[in-house]
DNA sequence: GATAAAAATTTACACGCGTAAATTTTTTTA
DNA sequence: TAAAAAAATTTACGCGTGTAAATTTTTATC
């Protein structure tokens, strides 16, 4: 069985209606999708998907971005994502940057080959290039999530980080002493800037002085930095308060391996030096030691709006006039550290 | 630009010598090469790829499967071997079955319908449908890596389990007491199985008995489980020994924070309690508290030597009558944790 | 500068499927 | 049962490229 004209003399039906069929099931007389699907399950044939693809406008390709792959956050986000990608029918593509901005334009080039009907992109942030984004959205329907780049692709998907931030900031202060900021001078993603602008705005609204403590450090290895930094930090004394805010799990990772290694015990009981905080509810913050205070992403609804805009996309034929940018609140996840 | 027939007339070079110059640059004479190049450059022009991998029997495209990629361990595979791909002038397709063996045969599938010039795969274990990846197997050149199936795949390669094992009961014994060996119950890999093995096999070799202690629960939230079934097992004092070697690193992070939680102290030191080992070098393994005593893969040396071994299929273009095994040794990662 | 070898060109067909138009067959409606 | 509507068929062309065979042009060799 070697093509569809072959196929369909094997059906007893006509290759336009098999290639009918295929495209739309329901489209076919009920006694004629009968035979054709029997036929199916006796022959082993499937439509030659090159060919498919090289005649029809767009494919049934969806195309994922993401910054960095071995980084769990991504990786649980690209779980739900590809899920629910497969559930609507299409074939997820799934390309990291690997933390590289030439790769990352590289992979938007693959995609452009591959004529998806559409492109889920979280980009590197920072580090794009921000002229190859905005051509590649010119030409594909592209939801832009995580890292939002004002003006990249007709939507943005993500975590409302200013909400976020705030209820962390109140949360700690209530509960002890307002927290100092511990972040990256040169985050990769512009997420982090959000973050420490949320911070301080936090602080003042309450009434309180902002500190904010940077750690040097280029890259993706963010619990090495946080570790590194963690130690350095933590022995000069360099915090005003007992409390410390982490820009993301990975940091706070890394800084709670310094505490402990220096012994500075974590957590909110009267023995400890210190309390410390994350943000994002990386997939191991419940195994930290202690357990990590941190505020989740609504991971499953942020994924589940990024697919449905993007299937609106799709279904709509149409680049919408307006970007449209839906934030989800964070939940806090009170845990053993803070 | 819409075609080849239009590039070849803008370059002045007629449309097979620029299909050959696409098939191999170096095929054509040198002036040719020189003015196709610089029509390239100024015309944004590239073959379509549906229209190429239609005709050609061989597409450049290299299929990598894993069985859970939200698991950083395979994500950190995945993005060595990528660009191994990508250096090779390939281009990876990256499919992760998310533990599940309805979608890994899914996954094949897909793959099949690309016509990949290879495949690497690295089969979910115990869980997966045996028929379904010796049918693939017959259709595509696949190199097995990670999980050992027999017979699957032209070769296999992957860690040595046994030689890392017997290294690390070798140092638990000779630094303190012969470890304890905790593992999952029903594993989902069938690296667990050969690590189980070589424990009894080591520890009886040194004279001392082995002592398996086994978790409950199914499935990939292996951290999950060494934390439920590390609290249960410290709490029942179900040892009888103060070291315990983790089949993997993930359940050895479950073990931690149910250690620390519990009060119990791991470590080196005269004040701990128990000394906690793992196997893999899990990408957080460096920032666990304590942090982590290991055996590490050699991530690098199984993935250039899968890609080679892929390479040398592709270009061969032989199945081999023989499947080659290639094991690399472990190394010993000695942390605070034992 | 003549000859042989190498490379490029011309011509032609193949790949497997989408899809439009005209026609025939089948089903629905009255 | 006849007419109208719906579905399937036939016929034909297009998509963009690979590739083989015969021919012409260019390059290398002496």
């Amino acid at each position: 069985m070697r093509n569809m004209e072959e196929f369909a003399a094997f059906c007893g039906v006509s290759r336009p209606t098999v290639s009918k069929y295929f495209h739309d099931p329901e489209s076919v007389r009920p006694a004629t999708r009968a035979k054709i699907e029997q036929a199916l399950e006796e022959s082993n044939y499937r439509p030659n998907i090159f060919a498919v693809n090289q005649n029809r406008k767009l494919t049934k390709n969806i195309g994922i971005v993401l910054p960095y792959l071995a980084d769990p956050f991504f990786a649980e986000i690209a779980r739900r994502i590809e899920t629910l990608v497969i559930a609507q029918g299409f074939r997820p593509i799934l390309l990291s940057s690997h933390g590289d901005p030439q790769l990352e334009v590289g992979n938007l080039d693959a995609l452009r080959a591959i004529k998806p009907a559409a492109v889920l992109l979280a980009p590197l942030g920072r580090a794009s290039d921000r002229a190859a984004l905005e051509g590649f959205c010119a030409d594909v329907p592209t939801v832009n999530f995580d890292a939002n780049i004002e003006g990249i692709g007709e939507a943005f998907v993500g975590h409302n980080n200013e909400q976020a931030t705030d209820k962390m900031v109140e949360y700690l202060t209530r509960t002890g002493e307002p927290p100092v900021f511990f972040e990256m001078r040169t985050p990769p993603n512009p997420n982090a800037n959000k973050r420490r602008l949320a911070y301080i705005g936090a602080m003042e609204r309450l009434g309180f002085a902002p500190q904010v403590v940077q750690a040097h450090g280029e890259g993706w290895a963010l619990e090495e930095i946080g570790y590194n930094e963690g130690r350095r930090v933590i022995m000069e004394r360099a915090f005003s308060s007992n409390t410390i805010f982490c820009s993301n799990d990975r940091l706070a990772i890394g800084f709670l391996a310094a505490a402990y290694e220096l012994g500075s015990r974590v957590g909110r009981e009267a023995d400890c030096a210190l309390r410390v905080a994350g943000h994002d509810n990386h997939p191991v913050a419940r195994f930290t030691c202690p357990t990590l205070t941190t505020i989740s992403h609504d991971y499953a609804r942020i994924a589940t709006k990024s697919v449905e805009t993007m299937m609106a996309l799709i279904e709509s034929g149409e680049r919408g006039d307006t970007r449209q940018v839906t934030l989800f609140d964070g939940e806090l996840i009170m845990r053993a550290s803070a």
